[in-house]
DNA sequence: TTGTTTGTACAGAAAAAACTGTACAAAACT
DNA sequence: AGTTTTGTACAGTTTTTTCTGTACAAACAA
């Protein structure tokens, strides 16, 4: 077993990176730690597995794999004969961090597109409401103009992420680098 | 002043929102009703006035708005007869978004090249080191193989923020929807 | 110079998040 | 059926983060 101690620290590196970026994804450097020993592990984890590895308590486990699950950052596995769960990190980074990216933005552009239609009616009905006061009249029109920008802004972000999702971004920034056109 | 509450009603729900959205870049969700505050606000604010209409302490608006400043959401105003400093969110939200982008992702990107670098070339060293066992040596080479998978993955990544900082992805994801080529 | 004003460093308080151990339900085995 | 194993819900603890108030340095005013 000569080296193996340059083995590990060659990995440890690698692991403690991932764990000290991961907050990027939303998540805490102890789920990074985790998925770093997955990416490492020649083999599917079990729970117990990650408990004896990482020194944490299985309710640890169990709670951050499946923040790493819910990004699709890990799936599933299955081995005939054992009976635990197995997790493994997905293979394919480029998908994942597609993943990530449609899965964080979505939801955001989602929720900052009902809540700018809703306001913008409001603002509509103020403007043409008789009852309304000139000077109000006049800040509604300003923070409708406002809202139509951020509109058309998050329509866009959509349309990056519908990007990223169909894969189109991998016309513009090619997997490898030699292939890039033009 | 008739109408004064709906338009309030319809700026907060807007706030409220990007409060509840901001931890996507990272900050708090003060942080966030801060961002919202100032970007309804005519004219550029002052910590006080966020204090004031925040009602929180002037620390906290002092040292929210330099995370907002360090992301480059807001930037520093300049008006003539002020003594206090002015603060004003960015206008084009677009580029504040390859800001983001940028800033988060660079210093990741960079951080995991130098370890990749690093513990892949302790590892070829292990490789060649006819002190090494066989066993070790398999193992060396399995984790080198990985490192090169996502020292590929890391690189594209990087092509993607250029992408981003220099405009390319306005070619891919046109600005306006009927501006879309093909 | 001296007196204000303004922004932030810093220490402590309050709030939130991460982590653990126990308890238990669901599933798998016998 | 009963027994064992496995994952997670939940309550309580520890750790971290956020927020506040005080104190003070730098900038400005007179």
């Amino acid at each position: 077993m000569e080296g193996k101690e340059a083995l590990d620290k060659a990995r440890e590196r690698i692991i403690e990176t991932i764990a000290q970026n991961i907050h990027l994804y939303g998540l805490t450097s102890s789920a990074g730690r985790q998925f770093g020993t997955m990416f490492f592990h020649n083999e599917p984890m079990t729970l117990d597995e990650m408990t004896e590895e990482l020194g944490m308590s299985k309710t640890s486990m169990s709670t951050s794999v499946r923040a790493l699950s819910d990004l699709k950052l890990v799936e599933r596995a299955w081995k005939r004969g054992v009976r635990k769960d197995l997790y493994q990190v997905k293979d394919d980074w480029y998908q994942s961090f597609i993943d990530l990216f449609s899965i964080k933005w979505r939801r955001s552009i989602s929720l900052h597109s009902t809540a700018i239609k809703k306001s913008l009616s409001e603002l509509e009905s103020l403007v043409e409401d008789p009852e309304t006061s000139e000077e109000v009249k006049e800040l509604a029109q300003q923070d409708a103009a406002r809202l139509e920008y951020i509109r058309d802004y998050f329509e866009w972000l959509d349309r990056l992420v519908d990007a990223f999702e169909n894969h189109e971004i991998f016309n513009l920034v090619p997997l490898t680098k030699d292939l890039k056109d033009k």
